[in-house]
RNA sequence: GCCGGAGUGGCGGAAUGGCAGACGCGCCGGAUUCAAAAUCCGGUGGCCGUAAUGGUCGUGUGGGUUCGAGUCCCACCUCCGGUACCA
């Protein structure tokens, strides 16, 4: 009677494990090898699990349940990144808090996974909205905010790596005495502009919609906001930032020490964007000197020249000239004009009274885009001249300074040289606006252009005239002449050091971390704001102590959106809002909050003393469990999750309160599941099929049909209706989306098939890091194996819960052992490569293989259960029971294969004439060459490809193949 | 555009340079059954062939290296993901 009942045996085992606490994380901060597994702990949104998250949590949870019994002390945590603005939203909606929405999706999520049988300790369960954890979010905000980047320092780690550049207490930072001088309160405002967490008043993105400000990764390429598609527009605000660009070098540099695969390295490094370069200064002249405006001899330039040769450069540009930062210096005698961001300090000193309307002009129009918007539209170049010239500081010439919006303000030095003859960029905008383009590199002999080149390239009396943005030979450039690139590079930045007009330098496209959200769920800035007699801003500022963490939310609160875009906390209570220091200064609460990122950027470390009041971790701990042995989650935190935690990881690390570099030692990013793959047609409007390339890209206006399989047959490589062959349909899966309906929910996979079923499907579908469409018939066919393995070890028939009578206490025949071996073998190396699939492959190979024999050993049933267990760990431990068992297998030690029972005395090779496959001949297993020649050569198929040829090689692989080089 | 990843049966996928398609889904045939479900057995890349332990073609396309290529090299095509003037 008892069939394969998954209801039965999960909700048994589940309610087992949680009586005996079974995954319990042993406490000792010593003892056997450690293993640190964690999943990207999710955002509990409402909607409740998808079949996306149980697919990272498998495969973390079969590499613990097998390290476990392999004997390693294994940690396994489970939490929550519950701040968030659907939350938010949702308050401001229906008036219901935040926290009570949170709490109550949190209960569905556990609810949820413990359905699906992890091993998680939920002794360490936390949320990054609890008081207890965000306290120490706090903290380290303070840490980081106590900190200055000192770029020269040198220091040996505790790892015993010795680094150049250390985050160091803000207390220790060396004061100019003249600042010094002029008081406590320039002392305080000259710190402020080292610490790592500085105020900095940025454009943001304010999207009226929402109420709200978004970072640049929330507002698509539209200039729409990520969440509900709204406008977004650019304004001015007081912003928190992040110094994460001081840690851009060591972020790149460490990757090299870490075991991931190296295309998420390429992406962090290409993110971060390092290049080694030059900044060279052009004078301008003094700011109040009349205008460099003519094309004369230059007005102070030789003077100039004299006092850098002199001085060096200095390390601040002065106000007497435009720096730039380029990566080819090499091209300098090319620089035929210069471009500031509109944005730029010094455009408006720079325009001279007759260009003044049209720059104002541009540069209003410019900033009233969004960043987005600039690059979009801008296809053709834009800009305007100031009517300024500076001069170049190799050849004495006076360049034409422009205003551009090609150019960023928040790259480099926001000014460029233009070097059109050897920039796609300035070269179509010298095109644009007839400036000279100057060649000063020869391309090498025979050189073709490149496809960009010659999109751009222009006709020239007749003949062709292409940019050249490769290395080449320098010409037009005085004494450098004949140089190649790299060497005149080096010469050219030696030289500009020695007369003081530039120097080598290093710039990154990462930027500084906007840190502070307008939001009002979120963890609260542990920060005051010294007011003045009226009440604004005095600029000054005041952390809380740390005994005064954490610093709560308002209890309180009105959600609704007051329209501005301060950050809804403005509108706290009075109480929350302000206080009085003991020294009388008034004071008011910062009322940005951080961003989500935050809670995520530490949580591994909280993990492992998640319940320590006193510190965020105890460094006994800290240093028995981090690294993170394996760290799964989605590609979409591949950049930003990992780059924001890997810094802060950093910053403690430098303050003393880590021991190791890096948090992640390995890290895997498993695959999206798609939905099931859809067969679509199209008819136009008046109802007649449509092939797919015949449908617009965008604006289709017909009917899409779903089709059945049966409808459609392959031809080639598309898909075609039956009833028109000439009809082509789309065939794809899609992204998992409410609107497509095409969602599946894991409580109706466990409903009918159980969690033992979904789990071994989600890893049965293929490699865990690849893109995958569901297949519900899939997991039915892991559901049959399972019910397979059930009759294998169970009497279906019987009435209550037995034995199959096939299973006795009788020696494995040498077919069984060799299968169980072979078994435990490839599926211990599998699960070491996380290679899941193929693990469960195996597994059905050896039930295919014994599960119908009639004597069925408990000495080969009870280790192929333990193979089991990590992936199907229900249907395994009432296994175990049923083979006499009393004790849970989670700890049961993991069976060890012998080679002995691997070997086979005789194997079956391939016998190949020419390369191709012939016949297969019979071997013994350790036959020797000669042996196997002799023996393909009496093959009889064999022989007859070789008759009448004349053997010119023959290749011998012991053990493998024989191959016949004939010819004739 | 640039950067990454991937192209293998009807589908998901497997294959240290050595028997392509393991395993599963689907499909076809059979057994069991009054019947069905469930289960079990067999077959299943294309073409040729009455048959097979037969022939032949076959891993996106075109070249190359090799006794031998899905796997290595070169050029290209398609799809997916990331990114957007970074000087």
């Amino acid at each position: 009677m008892p069939r394969y009942d998954p209801k039965r045996i999960e909700t048994k085992w589940q309610a087992y494990w949680d009586e005996n606490e079974t995954f319990k994380t042993p406490e000792e901060p010593t003892g056997p090898e450690k293993l640190y597994v964690l999943d990207m702990f999710p955002y509990p949104s409402g909607n409740g699990l998808h079949v996306g998250h149980p697919e990272g949590y498998t495969a973390t949870d079969i590499t613990c349940r097998f390290a476990r019994m392999r004997g390693k002390h294994v940690l396994h945590p489970m939490g929550w990144d519950a701040f968030g603005l659907p939350a938010e939203q949702h308050a401001i909606k229906t008036g219901t808090h935040p926290s009570v929405t949170t709490y109550k999706n949190i209960d569905t999520f556990r609810r949820q996974l413990k359905m699906l049988g992890f091993s998680y300790d939920w002794n360490r369960e936390f949320s990054t909205t609890d008081p207890d954890y965000f306290r120490w979010t706090q903290w380290i905000f303070l840490q980081i905010y106590d900190t200055w980047y000192d770029a020269a320092c040198e220091w040996t780690g505790p790892d015993g790596k010795q680094r150049i550049g250390r985050g160091r207490p803000i207390s220790e930072l060396p004061i100019p005495p003249e600042i010094q001088d002029s008081g406590e309160e320039a002392v305080r405002r000259y710190q402020d502009k080292y610490r790592l967490a500085y105020q900095h008043e940025a454009p943001v993105n304010w999207c009226p919609a929402l109420g709200t400000v978004l970072s640049n990764e929330e507002v698509d390429a539209e200039g729409r906001s990520e969440r509900g598609d709204h406008p977004v527009e650019r304004l001015p605000l007081r912003q928190w930032m992040l110094r994460i660009t001081a840690y851009a070098d060591r972020l790149g540099d460490d990757l090299d020490g870490v075991d991931w695969t190296e295309s998420i390295k390429l992406l962090q490094r290409n993110w971060i964007g390092k290049s080694h370069g030059a900044e060279v200064d052009f004078y301008i002249g003094a700011p109040n000197a009349e205008l460099q405006t003519e094309l004369g001899t230059p007005v102070g330039f030789e003077q100039w020249k004299a006092i850098r040769s002199g001085g060096g450069l200095p390390q601040e540009a002065g106000s007497d000239v435009l720096r730039v930062y380029t990566t080819r210096p090499d091209t300098l005698y090319g620089a035929t004009y210069m471009v500031l961001a509109p944005e730029h300090p010094y455009v408006e000193r720079l325009t001279t009274a007759g260009q003044q309307q049209k720059v104002t002009e541009y540069c209003r129009q410019a900033a009233l885009k969004s960043d987005l918007d600039r690059t979009d539209l801008a296809k053709e170049k834009t800009g305007v001249f100031t009517g300024a010239y500076a001069i170049n500081p190799v050849s004495g010439e006076p360049v034409p300074i422009w205003v551009a919006d090609y150019v960023l303000i928040s790259y480099g030095t926001g000014a460029i040289m233009a070097v059109p003859a050897h920039d796609l960029r300035d070269w179509e905008f010298a095109a644009e606006f007839d400036i000279p383009i100057t060649p000063v590199v020869a391309p090498p002999v025979g050189y073709k252009p490149s496809k960009d080149e010659l999109a751009l390239a222009r006709d020239v009396d007749g003949e062709k005239e292409c940019a050249f943005v490769g290395v080449g030979t320098a010409i037009n450039s005085g004494d450098y002449n004949g140089l190649s690139t790299d060497e005149f590079k080096q010469k050219i930045s030696a030289d500009l050091a020695e007369q003081g007009l530039g120097s080598t330098a290093v710039n990154y496209k990462l930027r500084d971390w906007l840190f502070s959200r307008q939001h009002f769920w979120g963890e609260p800035f542990p920060i005051w704001h010294e007011l003045d007699d009226d009440g604004n801003l005095t600029g000054l500022l005041r952390a809380d102590a740390d005994s005064e963490l954490p610093v709560t939310l308002p209890e309180n609160f009105d959600f609704k959106p007051h329209g501005r875009p301060d950050p809804p906390l403005d509108e706290a209570p009075d109480e929350w809002l302000f206080k009085t220091a003991d020294d009388g200064t008034k004071l008011k609460r910062e009322t940005n909050s951080m961003p989500q990122w935050a809670g995520s950027c530490w949580y591994y470390i909280r993990f492992c003393d998640p319940k320590n009041d006193q510190q965020f971790i105890d460094p006994e701990k800290e240093k028995y469990w981090l690294p993170v042995d394996l760290y799964i989650g989605g590609a979409e935190h591949a950049v930003l999750h990992l780059l924001y935690a890997r810094f802060w990881h950093k910053v403690l690390f430098d303050r003393g309160h880590l021991s190791i570099p890096e948090p992640f030692q390995r890290l895997v990013n498993q695959g999206m599941i798609l939905g099931e793959a859809e067969l679509t047609g199209f008819k136009d409007q008046s109802g007649n099929w449509l092939s797919v390339e015949q449908v617009p890209a965008d604006n289709f206006d017909g009917e899409r049909v779903q089709l059945d399989s049966e409808q459609v047959t392959k031809k080639g490589e598309k898909f075609v209706l039956k009833e028109n062959p000439a009809i082509i349909v789309e065939s794809r899966a899609h992204k998992m989306s409410k609107s497509r309906g095409n969602v599946i929910n894991p409580d109706d996979v466990v409903d009918r098939c159980g969690a033992d079923a979904l789990r071994l499907y989600e890893m049965f579908m293929g490699p865990l890091e690849q893109v995958k469409p569901w297949n519900m018939s899939g997991v039915e066919g892991v559901f049959r194996f399972l019910g397979k393995v059930w009759r294998m070890i169970a009497d279906e028939r019987a009435d209550d819960v037995g034995l199959n009578a096939a299973v006795q206490d009788a020696a494995p025949t040498a077919e069984q052992s060799r299968v169980l071996h072979k078994t435990i073998k490839a599926v211990t190396e599998d699960i070491e490569k996380l290679s899941f699939n193929t693990a469960i492959s195996r597994m059905m190979e050896f039930t295919n293989a014994i599960g119908s024999h009639d004597v069925r050993p408990v000495s080969v049933l009870k280790p192929f259960v333990q193979l089991l267990a990590p992936f199907a760990p229900h249907v395994a431990e009432e296994c175990w029971q049923l083979l006499g068992e009393t004790d849970t297998l989670t700890y049961a030690p993991w069976p060890e294969f012998d080679e002995k029972y691997l070997v086979e005395s005789e194997i079956e090779i391939p016998v190949q004439v020419n390369g191709k496959l012939r016949a297969k001949i019979k071997i013994p297993a350790d036959a020797d060459q000669t042996t196997m020649q002799t023996a393909a050569e009496a093959d009889e198929t064999v022989a007859a490809n070789l008759d009448g040829k004349q053997v010119v090689k023959v290749i011998v692989v012991p053990g493998r193949m024989v191959n016949f080089v004939v010819k004739g």
